[in-house]
DNA sequence: AAGCCGGGGTC
DNA sequence: GACCCAGGCTT
């Protein structure tokens, strides 16, 4: 036997073992009952970085208010935002949204059935594209998420840095090459994903019940803490948000944030964003206008502050609230609508507002 | 290649 | 507080 026949056979027990292990410890989860594409994909869109504990209740939701691809296409985009509100990286539902309308209207409601045609699709990368492919068709294309990076680099020894291109480059390789020695490649993917999410943990994995201890690399040389390696990101930005809360009786001022920036689509109040931190009013640089509408108010009570924490921002919010006379009421800036306290309710709205509005009006 | 885009769980 | 999650898009 030679070393590169020695080597695949060390790869094909690692597949094996891992479909094996899949079979045990599998969870129970609703899209693992589907090969229907629509559900798949929202599954996957869904848990794009995000946990299976936090996705699951919305694919729930979801799959009922939107039973086909023809329902989501069909659905209001606010209200499918608002169906996502909570899950975070707005962009997905979107995306979500545009596919659907994509397939039901073009491709008379066929769901692309290749990773080559997946990969065409709005919010599809080469993840996403990968599971369909796999799960919903049988293509034996490997799935290469956070959780394949952490397995295949203990598992064997590979100490590049996962966040370089050369890396990605790396184990999208690995991961073809092991693919082709699957029973399943659906299973095989499943396995791999499930395996690292539940044994094969970032930190403190369950290396003493490990089914492929023996031929893990890092296990038996005691790198298992320290890999995969991760280059650091860049420290999280503070942002201070001063939000002008107007108020007329039990009305209050929204408008839908269009910037490029966080929350696109998503609903807030006036907002003036400055370099320092501010808590008084008076030290504000406002627009005449809105001046007007702040001097002419009355400020309720003193402002309340909110700290939301993002990946790469941390927002410091405080909430002013000004109760604006009947006389002004058309003076609102631009963009902006009364809603009542009930209408705001149905609005796609960030965490941070939705908190605010039921600590301070709820 | 690097930056941007959320929110929450876990240690 | 740090890490990271069934990533993708834009520049």
């Amino acid at each position: 036997m030679n070393w590169q026949s020695d080597l695949n056979d060390n790869e094909s027990v690692f597949v094996l073992s891992l479909e094996r292990w899949y079979e045990y410890h599998k969870r129970d989860l609703p899209w693992r009952h589907t090969r229907d594409p629509y559900y798949i994909w929202l599954s996957e869109v869904i848990l794009q970085q995000t946990r299976v504990a936090q996705g699951k209740p919305y694919y729930e939701r979801f799959v009922s208010t939107y039973p086909t691809i023809h329902d989501m296409a069909r659905a209001d985009e606010r209200e499918l935002l608002r169906l996502w509100q909570g899950l975070g990286y707005y962009s997905r539902a979107r995306n979500l949204h545009q596919t659907a309308r994509y397939v039901t209207d073009q491709l008379d409601g066929k769901f692309p059935d290749t990773y080559h045609d997946l990969l065409k699709m709005k919010g599809i990368g080469v993840y996403t594209a990968a599971a369909v492919a796999s799960f919903a068709f049988g293509e034996r294309v490997p799935v290469v998420d956070g959780n394949v990076y952490r397995v295949l680099a203990r598992m064997f020894g590979i100490q590049e840095d996962i966040t370089t291109t050369g890396a990605k480059k790396t184990f999208a390789a690995l991961a073809t090459r092991l693919i082709q020695r699957a029973d399943d490649p659906a299973t095989y993917n499943q396995s791999i994903m499930e395996f690292g999410a539940i044994q094969c943990t970032p930190v403190a994995p369950d290396c003493l019940l490990c089914p492929v201890q023996q031929h893990c690399v890092a296990y038996l040389t005691g790198q298992q803490h320290r890999l995969p390696v991760k280059a650091k990101k860049a420290p999280v930005r503070d942002r201070y948000f001063q939000y002008l809360v107007f108020r007329n009786n039990d009305r209050i001022a929204m408008r839908e944030r269009t910037d490029r920036d966080i929350w696109q689509n998503l609903y807030d109040f006036y907002l003036l964003e400055t370099d320092e931190p501010k808590t008084a009013l008076r030290d504000l640089l406002l627009p005449d206008s809105v001046n007007e509408l702040v001097v002419s108010g009355v400020q309720a009570s003193v402002p309340a502050e909110s700290i939301q924490l993002l990946s790469h921002q941390r927002i410091r919010a405080l909430f002013y609230v000004i109760d604006v006379p009947d006389a002004l009421i058309d003076r609102l800036p631009i963009g902006f609508t009364w809603y009542s306290i009930v209408e705001t309710g149905n609005l796609p709205k960030p965490v941070l507002i939705t908190n605010y509005l039921e600590k301070s009006f709820g």
